[in-house]
DNA sequence: TGGTCCGGTCGATCTCGTCCACTACACGAG
DNA sequence: CTCGTGTAGTGGACGAGATCGACCGGACCA
């Protein structure tokens, strides 16, 4: 995890479909070795993937909500994540420090549909309490801050 | 935005970087009328970009927070939404309808960059409060979820 | 009937991805 | 000092993919 890697990692945050031998031109050397590297940030867990960024409102999930889960004393963790798992609408889950324990950020594309979710949620067995906020807009999301300088050593390797 | 378009979002959202001769294939066109397609989605908006996914870890980010912001009376938004924007370290920002009017998603490499963190984003004028709650794990994130049928004409168009 | 738009196909061409052999350099052992 | 060895990069070759223009066929409408 060099500068070129970092500069690499960053070019394919920005856009993940740069071809490899644009990547090449940027960081001054031939598209086999960007390739090599990449294929290589890949495999030490670097790079997870590659996704295209879609707009939420505009494939009609209009709504965003985050929904707090305050456990009771029999919870099962195991058991609430993967009923939580199973359910689509949830598009992140947090396990937390603190009173309400998870975190999750749905999308739906009406109310009715958000009311239906929460129940859905509070049905789950160890669910003592949910707290659910709506989003009034989303300012930005998943903005590429830059590397530190040691990010090196603490990938799965 | 009928079902093939559906297919191909949905595909690009499993692998940004899955070639238009590939996306053809699955969907039983030829890659130029695909190519049609994703660039008519990318103008349309629906497709705001790709990314490649990141093991924060991996890049020495391994500490995840939540930071809820209390406004005060005098706060103005505009000015608070922009040095916000300012801190790198804030990956995600929403406005929600609560007491908390931000919610911000942040990641640091140690927790002293965290305390940092916290005391720069409390000094903004007009933020009278913060609560920060830190993510112990991330269960998942950004799980893309179906297309619901209906998702055609809320786009930007 | 004929014109036009839209979305798709087909074929040509250029770029890109990928594999392989070779090179340059750092490091350690004999 | 010399010799392996491992790592990282280069360059060439070849197949696959991207991209462009020309053409085709159905839907719609006067």
């Amino acid at each position: 995890m060099d500068e070129i890697d970092r500069t690499i990692v960053n070019l394919l945050r920005a856009d993940g479909r740069t071809s490899y031998a644009e990547l090449a031109r940027r960081v001054g050397l031939t598209a086999p070795s960007v390739q090599d590297r990449v294929v290589k940030l890949e495999r030490n867990g670097v790079i997870a993937g590659y996704k295209a960024v879609i707009d939420s409102e505009a494939i009609g999930l209009g709504i965003t909500a985050l929904i707090g889960i305050i456990p009771d004393n029999s919870a099962d963790h195991l058991d609430i994540c993967e009923r939580l798992r199973a359910i689509p609408q949830i598009e992140s889950c947090y396990f937390l420090a603190g009173v309400e324990c998870y975190q999750l950020k749905v999308r739906v594309p009406k109310m009715g549909d958000l009311e239906r979710l929460i129940h859905r949620v509070g049905a789950i067995p160890g669910v003592a309490q949910t707290r659910t906020t709506i989003t009034l807009s989303t300012k930005w999301e998943d903005r590429p801050q830059p590397i530190p300088e040691d990010g090196d050593g603490h990938g799965v390797g």
